[in-house]
DNA sequence: TCAATTTTTAACAATTTTGTTAAATAAAAA
DNA sequence: TTTTTATTTAACAAAATTGTTAAAAATTGA
């Protein structure tokens, strides 16, 4: 007898394939039978599995922003110095994101489409963290004197946007899928380069 | 006789109305009966004057992205210094988008959704212009060292993103919504410190 | 093996949405 | 007024989507 039940792979299929269709390639319509036939099966198993197409959603929602909250959590909670932490966070968004570009933009669609979301909001505590650390970052200098909340929205806004809005950008932009890496590849420098006074370019 | 006719002002309303629903409230999915319904007229007029929804879609995108273009185009075209028209492009995007937050985010998800835009590419010369007056500003030592398309990037994504993401970014940090006004309203001299090298903020 | 259980499939009904058509009503222009 | 145009209403057909149910197929355990 195997671990692995043949259910439990083929749930496992479903939830990924949908967040890959969902997340991924920003598919945020997908029909239960697009979702189907993407991961090879047939659609009532949608049914069967997850009993209705919204299940689904909140199911492969929870995953993400659970897995998401913890990296941040282990991150801000660390004992790098803030510096590294703010490193690590953007290798973090940039890895994930290089998997599930459209994440946010989902959420904020399907929350303008009048789904509410509950958040688990330890938010809070690790925000206060976050300042804590960051009004001694500014005492130093190595940061402009910013309400701490301009920075997150700094940093997330130039993390995300160019990957979120990729096609948007590329397009207008006249750039190749090569050249467009390339950009890509350069900003975690750029980005880090931006959010701190960088000791005079020299 | 008047100069309006009626049905140029009812077309007109729809119109409006669709762009407020798609681009204004990020209601992406809108049907035709709630375009109707929140525009006060009967679905089939919709109909009438655009023979599809598809129709209709394609002209207020037209439309959004001419009046986008030209605007950009003055103020890029136009005689002011360098940091003048950042600065103007700035207004003009947050005027913009307190009207329209969505705007991009409706495209970028088109666009995935396998909807194909043409865009009307002077965009190209209009980019052109820039990198020049951006190599200049470089030399100065206004800017930073970097590829001006990451500069673009970081501009854009400044602006565009607090605003398109709001609903997240409000939620996941506890914020009111006199506290995110307050906190847009900060921003756009937080988005010129970013961008430039400020002389020392020592 | 064979019976029981699990998993998949096919067929169906209900709902939603779109777009069409024809006729009725309202408004504007002549 | 009459005529024309604009708008609404109602009825309908077609398509898409979802979720249910019962039967078929595969698998598991004895």
């Amino acid at each position: 007898m195997s671990t692995i039940k043949k259910d439990e792979i083929t749930e496992e299929l479903i939830k990924n394939t949908a967040k890959r269709l969902f997340f991924g390639e920003g598919k945020f319509n997908a029909t239960t039978q697009e979702i189907a036939d993407a991961a090879g099966v047939n659609r009532t198993l949608i049914n069967y599995y997850f009993r209705s197409r919204d299940k689904l959603f909140e199911i492969i929602f929870n995953d993400a922003q659970r897995s998401e909250e913890e990296k941040t959590k282990s991150i801000i909670f660390s004992e790098l110095p803030f510096k590294s932490k703010i490193d690590e966070f953007i290798d973090y968004s940039f890895e994930m994101a290089k998997e599930y570009p459209y994440m946010e933009l989902y959420l904020v669609t399907q929350f303008n489409q009048g789904g509410y979301f509950k958040f688990q909001n330890d938010m809070d505590k690790l925000l206060e963290k976050f300042y804590e650390e960051f009004e001694i970052e500014m005492k130093k200098g190595t940061i402009r004197k910013m309400d701490p909340k301009q920075f997150i929205l700094n940093m997330v806004s130039l993390i995300s946007f160019p990957i979120a809005m990729r096609p948007l950008f590329q397009k207008s932009m006249s750039l190749s899928d090569e050249q467009y890496e390339k950009i890509l590849g350069d900003r975690k420098q750029i980005i880090m380069d931006t959010l701190f006074n960088n000791p005079q370019s020299k």
